[in-house]
DNA sequence: TATATATTTGACAAATAATGTCAAGACAAT
DNA sequence: ATTGTCTTGACATTATTTGTCAAATATATA
């Protein structure tokens, strides 16, 4: 399973970007770049929608592998992991149902 | 759908604690008691378990509850949420299955 | 080996978010 | 009007996230 450091390692290599190159486009400091690809430090919602324009990837696709981290990562630890998910699942339909639409 | 405040407040009320009393229990200022029992501040999870002991609620229950709030909450705003939460239940499988058993 | 370039690491600062404290306000019952 | 309960908002404290920088490390090449 890749993470998004290494999708984010992986396609920067293969566009020939050195990692200043990018961090420059990205307008962030390079350590912080390398401790993002190396899943040392989490890379924010602007960020990912950053990388995936500069980098052509799918941006909904980033965004989705981003998040699914961040929960995974919240509850992985949890011996209650498959019951939370499902309750999450009724919840955002819920939310969605009954959310006043802009 | 129930909140997780207002499954608090209705167990509170039903065991016919103050909300001072049961904030009394849980070492917190009532302030706070009371905001979380209207879902202005979220409790935390060291909260949440001193919760289930002190308002005989299920422990893992009220757990699963606490952390799918703050999923939806999360995502409910995406419209990848469903690709998000399969996603995650993957890599919550490759985890489990992957980390180092203590 | 020496030099240049790229990346990594860690210490620290700054910004942001979470949590705690408190007093005054609102509300209901008597 | 007084008492008791809960709510609200301003503010302080603490924790977490994010940013900056320079030194250390790694890699390649003359």
């Amino acid at each position: 399973m890749e993470t998004i450091g290494q999708i984010i390692r992986n396609k920067r290599e293969h566009l020939g970007l050195l990692l200043r190159q990018l961090a420059a486009s990205l307008d962030i400091d390079p350590a912080i770049l390398s401790k993002i690809e190396r899943n040392e430090r989490k890379p924010n919602k602007e960020l990912i929608l950053k990388l995936a324009e500069i980098l052509e990837l799918d941006k909904e696709e980033l965004l989705a592998q981003y998040i699914s981290d961040k929960i995974a990562y919240d509850i992985a630890e949890e011996d209650c992991a498959d019951r939370v998910l499902k309750l999450a699942e009724k919840k955002v339909q819920y939310i969605k149902t009954h959310s006043v639409k802009s």
